[in-house]
DNA sequence: TTAGTTTATGTAATAACATAACATATTAAT
DNA sequence: ATTAATATGTTATGTTATTACATAAACTAA
């Protein structure tokens, strides 16, 4: 359905468009995770802990039914509320994000600090990229001040091919 | 469910979150795409029209099933696939987007030619408003391009509150 | 400790959003 | 008129998400 074998990927395997050591950074947001819930008096319970680390493993955008398949498996409640549940809590705390136009979620990997995400999402096989996006071009943001808008909350996702299905795609689609 | 009355909307009323002829508007979003359909022999259809006009009218994001439950008012099928390919066809010429945040869609108000939308959508009365993109920041398009993904389609989507809805919710949240 | 309160979890039921598949009808081309 | 292509109508089903309520666990204040 995704394009993405979860169960093939491990420490050192090109996961998020890029090679890195998928253990080391799984460990490292978990660590920054409890750290940001012991400071906010929030409770990183079972079922929540347990979402983040399958959103950190899958690294990559999972369905909340597809969670919740996990989560029954690992002895947790089986019906919608107990994954939306969960991935709310990780949203609302900026430890995920929900990818709109998937209707999926993902583990957020600038968990530092607040933030307007942008994501790269490849329509071959799903797989997403959290960019900075730093700031908006000056002409959206302006036009939201000329008409009194107030923005809280940006989100932006651009869809297209990344470099792993390019590659295999076939090289017409490619420049270089 | 949506805090707007389409009903009450007419000429002169503020929509979009400014005021403007709204029924000129329409007329000529209709010539506009009346115009592009015969230019690129694409057949505007009794349903697709309508549901354009539909779309038109309420200037706000408009559901599937809200759009289906204009449409067998007016005379055409009841089930989901009416609607939904209505307006497909209205998306995938440009002559409507979908707010995914919704699950709505809207029509577009920019039908000159193919661009990149953003929104400003109203979190409390669900009003959109569509602002010219242009571009994004730089940072964005460079990590696209550093790691070799090639975009296609840029969807930005910002959340907030519209001008009037600051106005009715008080001035504890405006600076103004 | 206990009682009271808040927060979180489990489950059932249902709502809301979307598509697949197939029959019929309309349009366009020959 | 015949054929092919496109569009519509309808049935059925799949997918995503929430409401409502019961139970359990964690916190608070005696």
């Amino acid at each position: 359905m995704t394009g993405v074998n979860p169960k093939t990927e491990g420490a050192g395997n090109p996961v998020g468009f890029e090679v890195h050591d998928h253990t080391h950074c799984i460990g490292t947001a978990i660590s920054v995770a409890d750290k940001l819930c012991e400071q906010k008096a929030l409770r990183l319970t079972p079922v929540r802990r347990k979402t983040l680390e399958i959103l950190l493993q899958e690294h990559r955008a999972v369905g909340a039914y597809e969670m919740l398949d996990h989560l029954r498996q690992a002895g947790f409640g089986s019906q919608p509320p107990v994954a939306y549940r969960a991935l709310e809590f990780l949203v609302a705390n900026g430890l995920a994000h929900k990818i709109e136009r998937l209707n999926a979620f993902i583990a957020c990997t600038h968990s530092d600090a607040t933030h307007s995400p942008a994501f790269l999402i490849c329509r071959l096989c799903h797989c997403v990229a959290e960019a900075q996006s730093t700031h908006l071009g000056g002409a959206f943001i302006d036009t939201a001040q000329t008409v009194g808008f107030q923005i809280e909350q940006t989100m932006i996702e651009a869809e297209g091919i990344c470099p792993s299905c390019t590659e295999k795609d076939g090289a017409g689609k490619a420049d270089g």
